[in-house]
DNA sequence: CTACGGGTTCGAGTGCACTCTCAGTCAAGG
DNA sequence: CCTTGACTGAGAGTGCACTCGAACCCGTAG
């Protein structure tokens, strides 16, 4: 398989398969006649793991890591679970985080219910009034 | 109050506060005799809320929206109270995501567990192996 | 008087994770 | 033979959300 076809059954792009490939994510691929990569299927489980940890918003550089321990053999499978612990718990206390900013969020929404206007809730001190000193020249964020 | 002791009871660093007020998160601020900043306390619950919004992943490009919506009066609610029920569902959707990611990430955990070698999961297939064509000249993710 | 601890503006720099451009190579199809 | 489309490496550019630096001003304490 090349990358092509595994930046279309992975959902990478190929620039993104060739990048992981350069800071280590990916192994060094072997490469065909011509020097071009040639996939084994077995890459796409790895790099469905990838996208989880990803998903999940694991940096790169934690992600390099666990491929560096996972390149280094059965003997740091303690770490590479360490590693994952620690994950799943920032993780989990995440979506604890989101899920109060979900409740509040809620009853903000409920707030301006129905026909009910602006019910004096939350954000409800100092609003954002007009601002124009000069026609348009706040500086949009880049 | 000026900005530093803002910048100590909102949680944002001064050149942050300055930031949104130039892009126009926060409104312009009334300046003292010596033309520095003089806030109202009320300016702290709007901080509090966009940093709510914030802490659930919604870009600044929509914070701005939903500032201008309110810097537009009463009318506006309907718009207001859509534009965050988008937002909360798609909040609710990414911790549903991440829910199921957990899942996944702890029963890959369990399959280190106690001294059990890798129990063929997951990411079992093509390791990053050794791969150092010539020495540390992989380049690194900037 | 002078040092200090704030404040001001503006613009440039940072870190992340891509994403794209460039200039070129190569194999297969018409 | 020529075009087409996919590939190559290296490096520059993008978008986001800050974050910092430079050069300056200002009021109060010692």
């Amino acid at each position: 398989m090349k990358i092509g076809e595994l930046a279309r059954r992975s959902g990478l792009s190929a620039h993104t398969i060739r990048y992981y490939e350069r800071i280590g994510l990916l192994p060094y691929a072997d490469r065909d006649g011509s020097s071009q990569r040639d996939y084994d299927t077995g890459i796409l489980t790895w790099i469905a793991f990838l996208r989880r940890l990803k998903a999940t918003g694991m940096p790169i550089r934690e992600m390099l890591l666990y491929a560096e321990l996972r390149s280094r053999g059965p003997s740091t499978e303690p770490e590479r679970r360490t590693l994952l612990e620690r994950h799943r718990d920032r993780v989990g206390q995440h979506v604890a985080d989101l899920q109060a900013n979900l409740l509040v969020l809620d009853t903000k929404i409920s707030g301006y219910a129905g026909s009910a206007q602006g019910t004096d809730h939350d954000d409800a001190g100092t609003p954002t009034r007009e601002r124009k000193p000069a026609g348009k020249r706040a500086a949009r964020p880049r």
